[in-house]
DNA sequence: AACCAGGAGACAT
DNA sequence: ATGTCTCATGGT
């Protein structure tokens, strides 16, 4: 007698559960498509708390442009993103997406696997960072993997691909079979990221009960 | 007071 | 292709 894994709750499913008792209004918040792209790079690695503040400085020096940033020095610039550490690195990240926005400006004109890669030839943008830009930006109905992905899709029973991009296509092949559209991909990243946060001390057990 | 957060690049193997 | 190392602040 053999013990077969259980089928693994489908997308659907959990995005309702997810939807049901995660509360969340708007995942990236942003007044400007610029504005999330900058904090797509200050939050790598990082707590959204802190990205607040830089941006919150940067605003207040009317660098939220990416000409502005790129005429701001370098020194400054550092200075302003402190509270989102990794500065040093992060000063120049956002330099050369800057240079690729004012670089790129039919990028919006361009399909998404093409779009993909020539945001990936940025410094400082990662297959991640990649996926937030064309996700929240560029309205694409791209499927976000993370590491919160990871942890949910594996206790939900889903046999998730080591590599990052082979989980990266397989989950977005699950999610194009679900039918997630551009805004529910949007809340879903939402939702799998502060649902992770809750299952560090609820665990997953409630959330992931198999279906009856 | 360790631990980690809305990752990515450099480098060795 | 697949592992380590480093980068850095602020909240718990």
């Amino acid at each position: 007698m053999v013990s077969l894994r259980p089928m693994p709750l489908p997308f659907r499913e959990i995005f309702t559960r997810l939807e049901a008792r995660v509360p969340m209004e708007v995942w990236w918040p942003g007044e400007s498509d610029f504005e999330i792209m900058v904090g797509a790079i200050l939050t790598q690695n990082t707590a959204w708390t802190n990205v607040e503040y830089a941006l919150a400085n940067l605003k207040s020096e009317n660098l939220m442009d990416p000409q502005a940033l790129l005429d701001c020095s370098t020194e400054q610039l550092v200075e302003l993103i402190r509270p989102a550490g990794y500065f040093n690195a992060k000063a120049k990240y956002l330099k050369n997406l800057c240079t690729w926005v004012l670089a790129n400006p039919n990028a919006a004109d361009l399909p998404t696997p093409e779009l993909r890669k020539s945001l990936l030839s940025v410094a400082g943008v990662g297959p991640e960072t990649a996926d937030d830009l064309l996700l929240y930006v560029y309205q694409r109905p791209v499927f976000i993997f993370d590491t919160y992905a990871r942890r949910m899709l594996e206790a939900a029973g889903y046999d998730v691909p080591k590599s990052y991009e082979g989980a990266r296509q397989a989950l977005q092949h699950h999610a194009d079979l679900a039918g997630f559209d551009t805004a529910q991909q949007a809340k879903l990243h939402g939702l799998i990221v502060d649902g992770g946060k809750r299952a560090r001390t609820e665990g997953w057990q409630d959330l992931l009960a198999p279906l009856p």
